[in-house]
DNA sequence: TTGTAGGCGTTATCAA
DNA sequence: TTGATAACGCCTACAA
């Protein structure tokens, strides 16, 4: 790769100011111990040139880089997109840089790109979930990086925690669900390794069953990837088996739309025919006919919590604390009665 | 901020391999130059102490960082996720790290997260359509920072441009429409100052409408940001103006999907009472009741051909070319004979 | 209030 | 094939 044209330098900046690189590195650091006078100057002389301070010196010499880190397990997915966005803006109102990477729910890209941002200088990370290699926890303990768990409360976390507890929110949208008298029932969900939203969602219901003595034999389960296709083939699946379950809930609303697509392909009728339910409350929830009863997720209060917290640890905050949110379930109308 | 606690330095790996730091160095950058034995006790030690290189001092050194720098007006859309996802995997396969940035559809936070991504040291940019202030332009040809400007593709840009003429596509869209016999035209818009895209699909709509002599009279726009909801409440707007518009173009699909969603509670038949039409072709289009007749865009070929064509003028290769793509109009449901 | 100078981690040149 | 060593741009004691 070719080298950058030569951009200015705070040398240069220095030069055509007539004052030392000091003076200039504090116009930026520390304005208020420079008199106002040559630090008209200088500015004047940065505008002019176009001055931008080069990144790795200001790393290289300070150690901290103002940056912070997340990585996501995708970007092609309005799941996270809200709740980062908020992670973002609550950075920028501290004048933090938000890095985005993406590891398509592989564990080892997570990692890789664990480093990678912490090379690039990231003073802390945000991290999605609490399921990873001990490989990865050893780094992070090792080099001592500040991280943030979210999307999935855990109590008995040994790490930064912001979020809703997956579990209790599969339990909670399963009571639901049997009070409208359903028995048989069918779960698509996510790929459950290394995926402990999914996981715990899925436990969640097996929880909920148990409590009201239900059969496991009643609960069927297909294990796919996030996407309305698949969505809809498990669906399909599903109910070409007899018998039929009475409902079908989803990992998430992307799995469920693509379900209830195929649904009205096939002329089923949800949810006279079966009831169908999601996860997350993201757009397509209300764009799908019938619309979803589904999980509501506080994307974007998680967004902020998650920045709040990450910023006062990295700011030394005594006595930061993990944070657990509430989610609600939403009734529309692809939850109905078990005929 | 904090200070991060010290991670091992190419010091602390040469220190304990008994080489030189250069030695660490040529282990990573080229390996071909340091005998076997020597290299193998490194990568070890470098595993041992989980060594990462530490970025700053690597572009301090060698003056470029493999990194480069996209800013998209959002990230809570669908609109650029997939085109972006697929220009990370193209650049991930040539070693070449994706920062990402939003500007919230502001010129004015464009500019500031160009001038970051610089100083973060990144290589080259990918930017989103052609229209920002001259100071932009005058900064990045200034400081001769190489970028592809996708989204839009302008035969007479100065810049090096992949993607499809959305003037085009506008009028492409807009024939179709006439085909089917629509006289009074509604366009629910995004707001075209400094959105090259949405001002040219205006335009292009024009354009049709002109040569198939149909008078500017017929056309109705409302202008508005891209969300679910402003697209239901624009197109309540319309529908509730006399004479009714036959049909509502909108500049995309969240848009649309929102126009469509709104018309089924108004209890408006689409496309019996109206027809609808989107542009983009996301996941919506197809979910949504009726399904969206809309302009298909290339959104992966885009994000692909551009990091291509971004890696090519890094590496300093000869004649790169701007690339124009294709897009296809796809009939679905929404769209129908006028009344 | 300002300047001097050393050092941050890495690469690259030149010798050995 | 390896090692010394001088940059790279910036920050920050310490001195003036």
């Amino acid at each position: 790769m070719n080298k950058r044209s030569s951009a200015p330098t705070l040398q240069d900046v220095a030069r055509m100011a007539k004052v030392s690189t000091a003076t200039v590195s504090r116009c930026f650091n520390t304005p208020d111990k420079v008199i106002e006078t040559t630090r008209d100057r200088v500015l004047e002389i940065v505008e002019e040139l176009g001055y931008t301070p080069h990144f790795g010196g200001r790393t290289l010499a300070s150690n901290r880089s103002n940056t912070v880190g997340a990585i996501i397990p995708t970007i092609d997915n309005a799941i996270f997109a809200r709740g980062i966005q908020a992670f973002q803006e609550t950075l920028a109102q501290n004048n933090v840089t938000l890095l985005i990477a993406s590891s398509g729910y592989d564990p080892e890209r997570e990692f890789q790109q664990i480093r990678s941002l912490i090379s690039q200088g990231a003073d802390g990370l945000l991290l999605i979930g609490h399921a990873r290699p001990i490989k990865t926890y050893d780094f992070l303990q090792r080099r001592q990086i500040p991280y943030v768990v979210t999307w999935n409360y855990r109590e008995d976390s040994n790490s930064f925690n912001v979020g809703f507890d997956n579990r209790k929110a599969g339990s909670k949208i399963t009571n639901e669900i049997l009070k409208f008298g359903h028995k048989r029932i069918a779960v698509i969900t996510g790929h459950t390794e290394f995926n402990d939203r999914a996981l715990d969602r899925l436990n969640g219901v097996r929880d909920a069953m148990k409590s009201s003595g239900i059969s496991e034999l009643n609960l069927a389960i297909i294990s796919t990837t996030y996407s309305l296709k698949s969505g809809a083939d498990a669906f399909e699946d599903f109910m070409t088996r007899k018998p039929r379950p009475t409902v079908i809930m989803c990992g998430n609303d992307v799995l469920a739309t693509g379900a209830i697509t195929r649904a009205n392909e096939m002329g089923i009728k949800v949810p006279y025919d079966v009831s169908v339910t999601g996860f997350d409350d993201i757009d397509l929830a209300e764009v799908v006919q019938p619309k979803l009863t589904t999980v509501h997720v506080p994307h974007r209060r998680m967004g902020k919590s998650s920045a709040k917290l990450l910023l006062d640890i990295l700011n030394g905050k005594q006595d930061c604390q993990s944070l657990e949110l509430e989610i609600e379930i939403v009734l529309r109308q692809s939850l109905g009665n078990a005929f």
